[in-house]
DNA sequence: CTGGAACGGAATGCCTTGTTCCGTTGACAG
DNA sequence: CTGTCAACGGAACAAGGCATTCCGTTCCAG
């Protein structure tokens, strides 16, 4: 392997400890593209995609579990800057749209959510979960201060919203990024309709998605 | 053996028989809402929730991969039947609501579509498959001929459409179904928008969606 | 040249799951 | 009442998959 970048100004990024440093986010974006394709994929399946052995793997992640956690807990994290960033949009209609779109095309939230439920989730993530909500619910009441969304849609909706376009999914990414938008534009011209037809139905409430963030495992009752 | 409905009007329904009979319907619902829940589920998962013993499954049916291929192709039937019905309906429109409808109520297409590629298709399967498409597109063009249909949508949409709808998903089922019709109002509402914004890049294609139908262990890269 | 951090991937042991096997049950004929 | 046998329940079995560990190898650093 040709040195790159040898004794260069930037730390740690030449020889094998730089080697090493690179195969961490080689590793982890292996990770995300395979648990994405499918929750359920073995280590080894990373292993392979990342280019790497499976101790390098374990090196860097105790468990399996700890790896999914971590994943899950940065998906969470992009959701919430994403939904910070809608704010920046002139209006609330952008800034729902921008929202919408930029979550659509990381694919963040099937990562958060088909992840979460496959071990105990941690209290900062149960923290960030609720933030998170709460900042989807100001992208959504700005939206709807403009006027253009249409006034029967809820919070929770939005993340409903967003497994629907999670579920396009083709071979090929790129191709499957091109139909979620398309999807997503139906979508958008359904949400800024005048709510002519009504929606049928009650709404989905605050706590009837929080299933998924309880262990699959675990019992019923919890807070 | 002798008939047993001499004494009544209703056929096998009585004794051993009888309950066998029975039986026989209640597997395949259950396996229907096991399958349904999660492609994968073991065949015990089947029959616990059909209240029987395992044999009583292996009894009709050969093995695991034949059951998936019956649970499959009945579906694909349930959809040709109702791509047929919505014929009878006044207008296009009516038609294609319809049709939506029914489907994701019944939850066909989650049932023919993630069950397929997990076994080799038989050529009447394919048959079907075929004539399914052929259906969906009478339908379709009908609506679009009504001039209630934005005219950028396509056959494959609905397809992709569908896909979107089964993956809104809760552990009440009958709140699973409430949810559904309330985002497949919200797309219908998308779909029949004058196309003011046009829906971006290319259409799904043809031959696009034809991979969920080839064996899926052939597909990939591993070979 | 040499120590050791990082690595590749085979080996290990556990767990899941499809399928088979066998003893039991109970409706029905005699 | 009793023998028979289709239908059954579910334990046993075997194969395979998978997370994790282990060990010999590589190759940068000093």
């Amino acid at each position: 392997m040709p040195e790159e970048n040898a004794s260069g100004a930037v730390p740690g990024l030449s020889g094998r400890r730089g080697q090493a440093q690179r195969n961490d986010a080689v590793i982890l974006d292996a990770a995300r593209e395979v648990f994405l394709a499918d929750p359920r994929a073995p280590i080894s399946a990373v292993a392979a995609r990342a280019g790497v052995g499976i101790s390098a793997l374990y090196r860097r992640h105790a468990s399996k579990e700890e790896l999914l956690r971590r994943l899950c807990h940065d998906g969470l994290r992009r959701f919430i800057a994403e939904a910070e960033a809608a704010a920046d949009e002139p209006t609330g209609w952008d800034g729902l749209v921008r929202f919408l779109t930029r979550v659509v095309d990381a694919d963040v939230h099937s990562l958060t959510v088909r992840l979460a439920g496959t071990f105990p989730p941690t209290a900062e993530m149960r923290r960030d979960a609720v933030r998170s909500n709460e900042l989807v619910a100001a992208v959504v009441d700005r939206a709807r201060a403009d006027g253009r969304l249409r006034d029967d849609v809820v919070v929770q909706d939005v993340g409903l919203l967003l497994e629907s376009c999670a579920a396009i999914r083709l071979p090929d990414p790129d191709r499957t990024k091109e139909l979620r938008r398309r999807y997503l534009g139906i979508l958008l011209a359904g949400l800024a309709a005048a709510a002519d037809p009504p929606l049928p139905g009650p709404p989905p409430a605050a706590g009837e998605l929080a299933w998924r963030w309880r262990s699959r495992a675990a019992a019923t009752d919890d807070a």
